[in-house]
DNA sequence: GTGATAACCTGCTCGC
DNA sequence: TGCGAGCAGGTTATCA
């Protein structure tokens, strides 16, 4: 599922091969998640940004194209204009962009439809009320230890569950929550952390994100990179989904619970409660 | 305002 | 072999 590091894989890709193209025609699922591709016909891509999870395709028109990937979204570039055929269609590409010239097409697929698309004026992410409210980028100068404190101890949920929200941090998602915890020694459940822990959560979150970005991104199933090939990092995993295995610092058996319908991967030695 | 939970969505895995 | 149940999880809506 793209999180940070995979959605900022996608954007170094994307931006460079679609900035300066002109959409000439699009196409959209009937979903209305996806109907505002074809707000875009005429517009030309200035560059691709990114927010979070957010992919964002700057429209020389003052506007953007959000893209949020949700579970299995992925983009494509594909040479040739292979979309016309309604008939022949992947039946998971939700939304296609046919850009200038009439033989690229930028597709979106999603198999099970998590993602949406949204066209707002540049920079005004108010109708995105996620996005609107997105904590600092992790591997900005914004994000400082203090701050991440402040924001942990502003809710008395558990540790995991905000930095789910975004509202701490932006970009967290399951895979790399569970490795940051692991990586600070906090048990997923706490509700309250002290400003040490806080900090070293702080730099967890920080490098298991650097390396998730350094490494591609992490394919379990659906994650691929705009070339279509397949991200690193989970090769690379210490925690997230190894329920079962030996913790990789004590051995102890790494344990799986799940909390706010949440499935988290923990050790019970390293991560006390 | 805050926290918890259900719903959305479909492929895959597992048990019978 | 085939079928049904359960699971995966980011975001949004709803309820307490």
């Amino acid at each position: 599922m793209p999180e940070l590091p995979e959605v900022e894989t996608i954007r170094r890709s994307l931006g460079v091969r679609v900035a300066g193209r002109s959409v000439v025609d699009a196409w959209s699922h009937e979903s209305s998640k996806f109907t505002p591709a074809v707000e875009v016909i005429g517009a030309t891509f200035s560059g691709a940004d990114r927010r979070g999870k957010y992919l964002l395709l700057g429209l020389e028109d003052h506007r953007e194209l959000v893209i949020h990937l949700g579970m299995t979204g992925q983009l494509h570039l594909a040479g040739g204009a292979t979309s016309s055929r309604l008939d022949e269609r992947d039946p998971y590409v939700r939304a296609e962009w046919t850009l200038d010239g009439g033989s690229d097409v930028l597709s979106f697929r999603d198999v099970r439809r998590f993602g949406r698309l949204r066209v707002v004026p540049s920079g005004d992410y108010r109708s995105i009320t996620t996005l609107h409210q997105l904590g600092p980028e992790p591997l900005g100068t914004d994000f400082a230890p203090e701050a991440f404190h402040r924001a942990l101890k502003a809710s008395n949920r558990r540790i995991k569950t905000q930095l789910l929200s975004q509202k701490p941090v932006a970009g967290v998602g399951n895979i790399y929550a569970d490795e940051a915890l692991w990586q600070a020694r906090i048990y997923p459940a706490r509700r309250s952390i002290t400003r040490a822990e806080a900090a070293c959560l702080h730099e967890a979150v920080v490098d298991v994100l650097q390396r998730g970005v350094d490494n591609g991104g992490t394919t379990l199933r659906d994650y691929r990179t705009f070339e279509g090939g397949e991200g690193d990092n989970q090769n690379h995993l210490s925690c997230y989904g190894r329920a079962g295995l030996p913790c990789p610092r004590c051995a102890a058996q790494l344990q799986s619970r799940v909390w706010d319908a949440r499935t988290t991967t923990f050790c019970p030695r390293c991560q006390p409660r």
